[in-house]
DNA sequence: GACAATTAGATTGCGCACAATTGAAATTGC
DNA sequence: GCAATTTCAATTGTGCGCAATCTAATTGTC
């Protein structure tokens, strides 16, 4: 006989669902983030690969991959359009000519500045204290790290 | 004078972005999702609108949309790759014209058995507890909930 | 009834994400 | 020393995600 709404069904429901609350969260922080961005003319990602090189320079497509989770069919276009407004450049390492070294330009440099009133402006909409956010912060990366792990097999 | 890595720096330090920790975590479970997922011809988003279909059916776009917060650039393309695989039928409201109601097809229907041991490989590859899942669902979701606010400004 | 404003969905264009493939360069294995 | 393998980035193709625009249908106001 048709199956109606039964306790069998709770698994499947969609507000029961993590990955979606996940999914949507990440969703709302891009539209957060969107006008922020627009200002500095980059995208969310593109501001994600800022903030690794913001903090350290001149380093391989692999190393940022790895860093955001991210593979060069991404980072590779992505890049490109960095190098296109400017903010980096793209060079071969010469000690090892398969790497593609990622440097900021002035430019790139000096957008830091620009960028450093975004995290509290988003601490402002997410309209909750340091505190929990770190500890939400921490469990939510301890989850994303187990998901990984079971990847790799 | 040039700033080296300092205490300022903080906000902006990739690790510290609870952001990247929801934005990496999405791609996680897409990851984790995948193989699943790919045994019942779905991707992630597709799944998602099969979850709300399978909680009801025959909604207009719009629903599907509010409930998923995606828009109809999103959904129409979807939507209809859906009914390409015979898995929904798209037919116009005859009560208002503007309306395009989704519905399941026999198949669409039956997707949902091959469906049902899902959730239980994510809570497997999740090693965590249900509750602690379901608190953490919670906040995320709270979180998203606030961000969404702001967004109407 | 006429007409402005609103609403639903479709379309276009751009930028991710990622699988799969390619090609060049480096490393290894013997 | 050199073939086999591995590594790195680029490329191709598909599918989101969303802003902006468009068309058609409905609603509100008079």
């Amino acid at each position: 006989m048709p199956r109606k709404s039964s306790a069998a069904d709770t698994p499947l429901r969609l507000d029961n669902q993590i990955c979606f609350a996940v999914y949507s969260a990440a969703h709302a922080f891009n539209r957060v983030y969107k006008p922020l961005l627009d200002r500095l003319g980059l995208t969310y990602p593109q501001y994600l690969v800022m903030l690794v090189l913001w903090e350290r320079d001149n380093v391989p497509v692999k190393d940022i991959g790895e860093r955001l989770f991210l593979d060069s069919g991404t980072l590779t276009p992505l890049l490109k359009r960095l190098e296109a407004a400017h903010l980096v450049k793209r060079t071969r390492s010469s000690e090892d000519e398969r790497q593609v070294l990622i440097a900021l330009t002035a430019q790139g440099h000096a957008l830091k500045e620009k960028a450093r009133n975004v995290p509290h402006s988003i601490l402002a909409a997410s309209d909750c204290s340091v505190p929990e956010l770190v500890a939400m912060k921490d469990e939510i990366v301890a989850l994303r790290d187990r998901l990984n792990a079971v990847i790799g097999e």
